[in-house]
DNA sequence: ATTAAAATATGATATTTATCATAATAAAAG
DNA sequence: CTTTTATTATGATAAATATCATATTTTAAT
């Protein structure tokens, strides 16, 4: 079993306020997971008694509408930690969890978690700052979907997947969606997403080669997300 | 000055939790104020240096987007607290607040607060569920915004309205909105909304009389919502 | 009370976006 | 390697929504 004092990623979460002492400890509880690509991690409903640390992958956190289509709230990454609010909450997640790439991630029991709420006070300082963040960008990113036409919410995701997860050696998109997944992203039919798509390639902006996307004119692609 | 000891409306957000002595401390430290129907208590980007209880009245949560336009993100009324991610996340805060009625609200300062934050772990843990409350309605509206029609979200919004701040003698709304507000909430633009509502009135479920409005069949409207 | 200003309402039209249909391409399975 | 299936692409059309114009009503101000 890996130790989490020697996991770098540990560094970029709320985790990083733990002691050696805590760290230790942690290592012994915690259970470490590989998850394929397109697995699920957990489901809207679920009862998930802890959290889970992304070691490495990156997974979507999907909500299921009314009328059967889902919508991607989210992308998280290695460094993040996934459930916390449902922890904090005790209820159900609200959300599933789906690979979107093979992923490692290892699983905290709640017992754990709770412990260091209750001791360390820079820990739940952390965590409340990150869940704190994420109801900022759900705010922004409800007024995106209020008010930006699709065609800016695609630019725009284009651009936050670019400056987030950044690009291969070709200079493509590292995080590869599928166009239906890039649809239910900006919140649009997954035909809409494709047609801009190819909009955008015949004004230049991008690139397609098969599931690969390359931003060419990053300037012309932030203009258009206004 | 009044007592915060004897305030009812503390009992319904988180400072429930503080101590009798907590109490009296903060009635020395919290300042009340007046705010008139439109006025701002806060506007988005300003550094509030403490939290606001609101002891009477309704104010919106509003977010300018890059167009102008400006979106509600949520409604707060009386017993909620005002700020608590922007002291948390020490950011300025990302809303702007406007009063919709003349209303009552109390300034307790950071440094105040942040001492419950230290001392008293059942307010903390309170102020972190309310948080997580506001992140998960977020990603429900979220997924209303983007995958519901104006006409579904129109009826879901004036429900809403009808059971969180309840109807006056007359059946009608308490919250009167604007048709701007109403629009800036579901997200169209206000003739959208305008025209909605008087197919609704054709339809027989609402009824409109100069501003107020009345919800006339409650199940065709829950129909139409999903 | 009268005028001015703002909010509400409705029609006409343009634009955006979704849906349905079908073709082309890519990926998976046998 | 070939067949099947899924994904991507594009056209045609329908539906939803925004915008512009203008009328009506309500509210506020003089």
């Amino acid at each position: 079993m890996s130790k989490c004092e020697q996991c770098i990623v540990r560094e970029f979460s709320s985790l990083k306020a733990l002691t050696k002492q805590e760290l230790v400890q942690l290592s012994d509880c915690k259970t470490s997971h590989i998850v394929k690509k397109g697995e699920i991690i957990f489901k809207e409903g679920d009862t998930v008694n802890g959290i889970y640390c992304i070691k490495d992958g990156v997974c979507k956190l999907i909500k299921l509408s009314a009328n059967g289509k889902d919508h991607i709230v989210k992308l998280v990454t290695k460094g993040e930690l996934l459930g916390q609010r449902s922890m904090i909450s005790e209820e159900p997640v609200n959300l599933s969890a789906v690979a979107l790439d093979d992923m490692q991630v290892c699983f905290i029991p709640k017992s754990e978690v709770m412990g260091y709420f209750d001791k360390n006070n820079k820990f739940s300082m952390n965590v409340m700052k990150t869940i704190c963040g994420d109801l900022k960008e759900a705010d922004d990113q409800m007024v995106n979907l209020a008010q930006k036409t699709v065609k800016e919410r695609l630019a725009e995701t284009l651009l936050y997947l670019h400056d987030t997860f950044g690009t291969n050696g070709d200079a493509s998109l590292k995080v590869q969606l599928s166009r239906d997944d890039l649809a239910s992203m900006i919140g649009t039919a997954t035909e809409s997403c494709i047609r801009l798509l190819s909009d955008f390639k015949k004004l230049g902006l991008i690139e397609l080669s098969g599931k690969k996307i390359i931003l060419l004119d990053l300037s012309k692609l932030k203009k258009l997300a206004e």
